[in-house]
DNA sequence: AAATCTTGTAGAATTTATTCTACTCACTTA
DNA sequence: TAAGTGAGTAGAATAAATTCTACAAGATTT
């Protein structure tokens, strides 16, 4: 009998997961947890052909849960959900070990999509995450994004995010403001963002502000 | 017959909540939508006992729709659901005529609590929006400098905060860029900030994104 | 009831930012 | 050593954003 534990603190959206591989998988035998202790435990315990689970639920969460599960069950298939876009964390889940990762408003075909692909032992790789791997064996992919920058264009981010203007930015360092904005294009390619929040929230996430 | 209208984007979502009221009130008649667009025109084409809406959806969002809804039937009511906690959106989203706000993480039988008080035409009011609601009352209730931004400027702010383009917002909510430019320099004043990243800070620090 | 403020909306004129291209100089690499 | 690459810099043309103004409908205050 298939066997598949659902992790996500969100009654609704366990029940909805439930909900939908049931009407897959008929015969299933589902069960639920609320956060990754919990799921910890069960894994444990009990015997699974497949883990869904949140990526960030209270206390452990999804992504500490999942790489000690793969510490002790290297060949249990674990899905991981995840309310954000797949270009933020697909990368850092698939490394942990997951053998996929969705995103929670993904159609319910896909999901069962990838629970069928996982139950056979491979991976579930969406269009957009693949892609996203695909460049992550360009050489230097393991550094910080910001480290691919040239000197002037880390100074020119810096300030960005801390929420100056590409011409207060020029006037700042004495440069044509399409200097300025060259930077800002070239920072952006490198670091793959769009705008200067972006910028700010990655200069928060990662402490350079 | 009791007739109950979800709206949410996330498939898993919809599933659970019909899955949940189902098993309180089996014999409900319960249809799904996936955004504010299609909420309206169900609304406006059959008749509806409760209206369960997410309140961030794509295009429309859920407040927009709210009061939409609340013009046309003022007697219906709708309870709003949000990822977000309650202490953020609350008020506002009770201002606009929602008859109780839940976050998603609330329990089932929070939901169908919530559920059976508005079908009596009561309001469903937890605890701690209660509280909310009652310093709301304080004279100096204007702590935070984004309680003081009407709803549109509100939804302008946060979109902008989370990297959208002035023009992207037009586009998303079908308004000109102009009109965009607008809210966002009342926002710039009413908050006493200067950029888009800004924004970003204060949203971050206000675990408003 | 009248006067005043707030909100939602946008146009015309203007300011700012971006794109695309390009040039020089230093530094690698074949 | 010749050729290619990346960094620092801008200009012209174009695109995007802002400002200032305005107006109607509601809400609020006097």
């Amino acid at each position: 009998m298939l066997r598949i534990l659902i992790a996500d603190d969100h009654t609704v959206v366990r029940k909805g997961l439930r909900q939908i591989l049931l009407e897959e998988f008929p015969a299933a035998f589902i069960e639920e947890v609320a956060d990754g202790g919990e799921m910890i435990k069960k894994v444990m315990t009990d015997k699974w052909d497949v883990v869904i689970s949140d990526l960030s639920m209270p206390g452990r969460s999804g992504l500490d849960a999942l790489q000690q599960i793969k510490h002790s069950f290297p060949n249990l298939p674990v899905l991981i959900l995840s309310i954000h876009p797949e270009e933020h964390y697909a990368l850092r889940v698939l490394k942990a070990g997951a053998s996929g990762y969705l995103s929670k408003d993904s159609a319910s075909d896909e999901l069962v999509k990838a629970v069928q692909k996982v139950l056979l032992g491979k991976k579930y790789i969406s269009a957009s995450v693949a892609e996203k791997l695909a460049t992550s064996f360009a050489p230097d992919s393991t550094k910080h994004p910001h480290e691919l920058l040239s000197d002037r264009e880390f100074d020119v981010m810096k300030i960005l995010a801390s929420g100056k203007s590409v011409s207060e930015i020029a006037e700042m360092l004495s440069l044509s403001v399409t200097t300025v904005s060259t930077y800002r294009a070239r920072v952006m390619t490198k670091m793959n963002l769009k705008s200067n929040s972006d910028l700010t929230k990655y200069a928060i996430e990662n402490f350079l502000i």
